[in-house]
RNA sequence: CGGGGCGUAGCGCAGCCUGGUUAGCGCGUCGCGUUUGGGACGCGAAGGUCGCCGGUUCGAAUCCGGCCGCCCCGACCA
């Protein structure tokens, strides 16, 4: 196939929009492959598009591969399947009514509806099933960000998995684990399988796809030995031993006038700021008022409290502070007061001191058990510095996107929809779900990231959006014609450039939307009845006759 | 949701503080000419409800109030 730039949508901009600041964003905006319509609602132009459904191809092919069967459900859902379900109360979920008042779900995900539709699978002869599709997905984000990285609207693939056991549904996730890692290296995009975080529906197993890139919204922790990967959120560290002081026998009060940070107070008493702890009051969805405490050197993992307490919850008031502990923020402490304390592991063991819920004032000397009964969880976050836990070697963060995510549901939605099949046994049972999803957005977005250069993209060949980019200098247009001809005929898709333009502002422009060879036709080298070969990744460049193009261009 | 910033031609910006010609600049666009292997040059031209509504004033892009939109940070570090 061969495209006319001349006749083409593709509007390039010099300067990136002033309202972009990851690479992705503004090199798929400057390279006319999306254009932004409102706060993360995103068109996709011609080439934007091309890429899309490329990646869209890739997703299709491997899911078809293990056995998914593609069809489509609606965006437009009965409120009634979410009530069902109890996802209604989700606050990012876009609700609307029509004129009669009837209600409507856009949905973030399609588990209702495919559990919904797997009611008439009857017989455990039917099964396992994967059924997926294609669709837009709505989401109600508070803050969308970073171009292509959090969205409102997008396309996901969501593929939903039916089995009989728990053995059926973990054959099932295996399955779309192999997929998913195919789909990745496919397109070019590093990845690590990592396991995310259950959080507040607990329980639930789930792996997620990140992809290391300067921009986006996860840090991926990888071990400098590279036999450990995970999601910070999820991650376990080994945090260095603290260097405490000499232990006492009890408790003992000591003056911080104007203390107020951990930092403050370890250099005001001269500790280890692993010798402190830090407090941090949080009030749960049903109004428990419960102490977290870490060690002061650490941070509070949010996650993992909310795993821990089954619950959600937002930072206590400075009223509320006051009014539990008769002191202000910071000088907290789990000694003399009667809340609830989730402790961290790591203050199981050794002194500490604490805050002594008295303005100005600290407690040196503080042991859990003894001076205080916290419940102990797993509360903190991993931090630069932390060692491996498997080979005790150095953990290094970096921020990533989440390309994809599997979860093994369960019996969750199943239940609540009555899902049930008639099994060998003759007994009626529940089926056991897994769902898994990819953006294709997201994914480009992470591509993006990877492969780029200060001149604009590098598309890996699998997802450019045409295999070879041909410059028609002036005056060889007909050379140009017969160079986009061969390529064509060997079977590759050829973005021609026929514009009037410059030189510089084809090369330019070539640099930028990224197709993986440029051939450039002009007088230089029409005498040797050749054109200009150049790898964009690479930047090598080959001088290659015309009718030799087509075999000479594996090898580039 | 909290904080900060921004909104002036297709894109990027200046002007606003200190109100007063016909609202500018660069790029892009259109016409003519010269050019033509890394974003050329000359001449000419088109293109603007200064985000919206209201107020102050003889007079508002500029000052005041309200609203809308967009971006960034935060929504653990008490």
């Amino acid at each position: 196939m061969i495209v006319r730039a001349s006749q083409l949508f593709l509007p390039t901009l010099r300067e990136a929009p002033a309202d972009a600041d990851a690479v992705s964003h503004k090199l798929l905006v400057r390279g006319g492959f999306i254009r932004q319509v409102g706060a993360g609602l995103f068109s996709f132009l011609p080439l934007g598009w091309r890429v899309h459904q490329k990646v869209v191809q890739i997703i299709r092919e491997e899911i078809d591969a293990i056995g998914g069967q593609e069809m489509l459900c609606p965006v437009l859902t009965p409120a009634e399947l979410w009530k069902t379900s109890g996802r209604y109360e989700i606050t990012e979920v876009f609700k609307l009514e029509d004129r009669a008042g009837r209600e409507f779900v856009l949905p973030l995900s399609h588990e209702e509806t495919f559990t919904f539709h797997a009611r008439e699978l009857q017989s455990y002869k039917q099964l396992p099933q994967i059924l997926y599709h294609f669709s837009t997905k709505e989401r109600d984000e508070s803050r969308p960000r970073g171009g292509l990285l959090r969205v409102r609207e997008f396309v996901m693939k969501d593929a939903y998995s039916f089995d009989r056991d728990e053995a059926g549904m973990e054959h099932s996730f295996q399955l779309h684990a192999g997929a998913y890692r195919r789909i990745f290296e496919r397109c070019g995009l590093q990845t690590y399988e990592v396991e995310a975080e259950s959080g507040i529906m607990g329980g639930r197993e789930s792996w997620d796809y990140l992809a290391p890139t300067g921009s986006g919204e996860n840090e991926l922790v990888l071990c400098e030995n590279g036999d450990y990967q995970a999601d910070r959120e999820a991650a376990r560290g080994v945090p260095r031993t603290p260097d405490f002081p000499e232990s006492l026998s009890a408790p003992e009060d000591v003056e911080t006038p104007g203390v107020a940070t951990i930092e403050d107070l370890a250099s005001f008493l001269d500790v280890d700021a692993a010798a402190t702890s830090k407090a941090m009051p949080v009030v749960t969805a049903d109004g428990r008022l419960v102490l977290g405490l870490v060690r002061g050197d650490d941070q509070l993992n949010e996650e993992k409290l909310t795993t821990e307490l089954e619950s959600g919850f937002r930072p206590a008031t400075d009223d509320e502070i006051r009014a539990t502990f008769g002191a202000g923020g910071g000088s907290l402490g789990p000694v003399g007061v009667d809340v609830e304390v989730v402790a961290d592991e790591l203050l199981r063991d050794g002194q500490f001191v604490t805050g002594a819920n008295r303005d100005g004032w600290h407690l040196r000397g503080v042991e859990a058990g003894r001076d205080y009964q916290p419940r102990f969880a797993d509360i903190r976050a991993l931090q630069e510095g932390d060692r491996c836990p498997i080979c005790g070697g150095t953990l290094s963060i970096q921020t990533a996107i989440e390309v994809g995510h599997i979860f093994k549901l369960g019996r969750h939605f199943s239940e609540r929809f009555e899902a049930r099949f008639l099994d060998e046994d003759g007994r009626e049972k529940l089926l056991v779900m897994g769902s898994y999803g990819v953006g294709p957005a997201r994914t480009i977005a992470a591509i993006v990231e990877q492969h780029h250069d200060e001149h604009g993209i590098a598309w890996p060949e699998a997802v450019a959006p045409y295999d070879a980019h041909v410059v028609a200098l002036p005056g060889v247009e007909q050379q140009a014609e017969e160079t986009a001809a061969a390529l064509d005929a060997a079977g590759r898709d050829v973005l021609l450039d026929d514009r009037d333009q410059r030189a510089g502002e084809k090369f330019a422009d070539a640099d930028l939307i990224g197709c993986p060879i440029r051939v450039t036709v002009g007088k230089k080298t029409l005498d040797d009845g050749a054109v200009d070969v150049r790898d964009r990744a690479t930047g090598d460049e080959h001088r290659v006759p015309i009718p030799e193009l087509s075999g000479k261009l594996a090898g580039v």
